[in-house]
DNA sequence: TGTACATCAGTGAACGCGCGTTCACTGATGTAC
DNA sequence: TGTACATCAGTGAACGCGCGTTCACTGATGTAC
């Protein structure tokens, strides 16, 4: 980069041409933008959670990439190809977060435990992101959505088999599955729309899923043994 | 109303005009609608239902009706009134859902899996009304709106309530209350956004209630007891 | 029971807006020779 | 290294649309006397 720069300098002196497209680059509007595919999911995703679904139009995007209305349509199909692709993307970078939080953990139930702020760290930090994924269908069939979403949730489900091989589950995988998931979806929801505060509790997706953790792995009824 | 309707026939022959808005009462139209708000309310739901938030418009909620653009104005303040109002009877019916479905149920435990079911029997009822109440804001404050969704989730807090004085329960209310809001949200939102398919669950709100309440009681855990 | 009048719930035309999408085009880029 | 040309990623004007909201109005309803 900084090579390239001196080596435009050196030839200022025989084409002013030159000179000032590589000390202006930035206000010089090159004719093809270059990135724009890239571009239009980055700022897609940073509209959609400024202003929710209803804020989020090709035409305005295009605007603020200085781009004219019909150029998005090179890179997706109609409006449903661009959001599609946000949420694809949304489920890997979830898959992702929720991997990420695993690491380092030892044994099933840490894993699960991180898995779950991973999960909820998601959710928080990309609310309409996460609403789009799971609330919206497009009209045509897009496989690699469901393939993403599918691939997220095998993250869970691996980690529970772990649990069970170790014989940590009172229950099937799936059915122990059915619950985690539930119960980590539904806290994602109330975190994001507000839900929590009738539990009085503060929206933090650590403390969140630690509590649901501890309640879902021992369960909220008092055991035979507990009797008193 | 078919006393006043035999009277306008004995009318008939004194004026024909009369005769024809008593034989064709449907085709006459009324200058005043007389029950536009619940109407609207009531169409307003079911559009809302069929093509979802962006399908829903005052336009053509008017133009269903029979009745101007400008005419739900006289009804609502603006959309987002509306809106407002099928959120709050959302709220008051989902409350209802859930005490209607706990009658006749003895004991906070049976209760409160009554309750779940009723819950979750709602979502899969109304999937875009219950979208709407969880999903959305109104930009200006909705004091009705709140209490509604207040006035809900008490009844969860309440069968824990009864469970805790039962000693039923091994944790506080409101603990309880977590794990048990957010399994019974979270299995909604599968349920209707057909996450449950990666679990191998057919969408059936009686048998996710009952599932996630044996889990949820007993835990995923194997206890020390069960250790062998 | 009849009449005058205020109030209320409608009308329908109009405003301005932003949207998704298409299309003939143009300028830049990459490739074959 | 230079040239011809196909391909690609943009332009910008245009189409048609439906929307939320306002406003001066009109016809029906309810009320006081």
């Amino acid at each position: 980069m900084y090579t390239s720069f001196t080596s435009n300098v050196n030839t200022v002196y025989t084409d002013p041409a030159i000179k000032l497209q590589s000390i202006m680059p930035v206000a010089r509007k090159a004719y093809h933008h270059g990135e724009l595919r890239e571009s239009l999911l980055k700022i897609a995703e940073a509209q959609l959670e400024k202003d929710g679904p209803s804020g989020l139009s090709l035409r305005k995007l295009g605007r603020k990439l200085g781009v004219s209305p019909g150029a998005p349509y090179r890179h997706f199909e109609d409006k449903d190809g661009l959001l599609a692709a946000l949420a694809t993307r949304g489920f890997q970078r979830l898959r992702t977060m929720m991997l990420d939080a695993q690491e380092g953990a030892v044994g099933g139930k840490e894993r699960l435990r991180r898995s779950g702020i991973g999960y909820l760290r998601f959710a928080s930090q990309h609310p309409e992101l996460f609403r789009l994924m799971f609330g919206w269908m497009p009209a045509r069939d897009v496989p690699e959505l469901y393939e993403s979403g599918d691939a997220a949730f095998a993250v869970l489900v691996e980690v529970l088999t772990v649990c069970h091989e170790d014989g940590l589950l009172s229950q099937d995988p799936l059915e122990a599955g059915l619950l985690a998931w539930s119960a980590v979806h539904g806290a994602s929801f109330l975190l994001i729309d507000d839900g929590l505060k009738v539990c009085d509790m503060k929206p933090d997706a650590e403390e969140v899923a630690d509590r649901l953790h501890a309640s879902m792995w021992s369960g909220i009824g008092r055991s035979r043994a507990q009797e008193s």
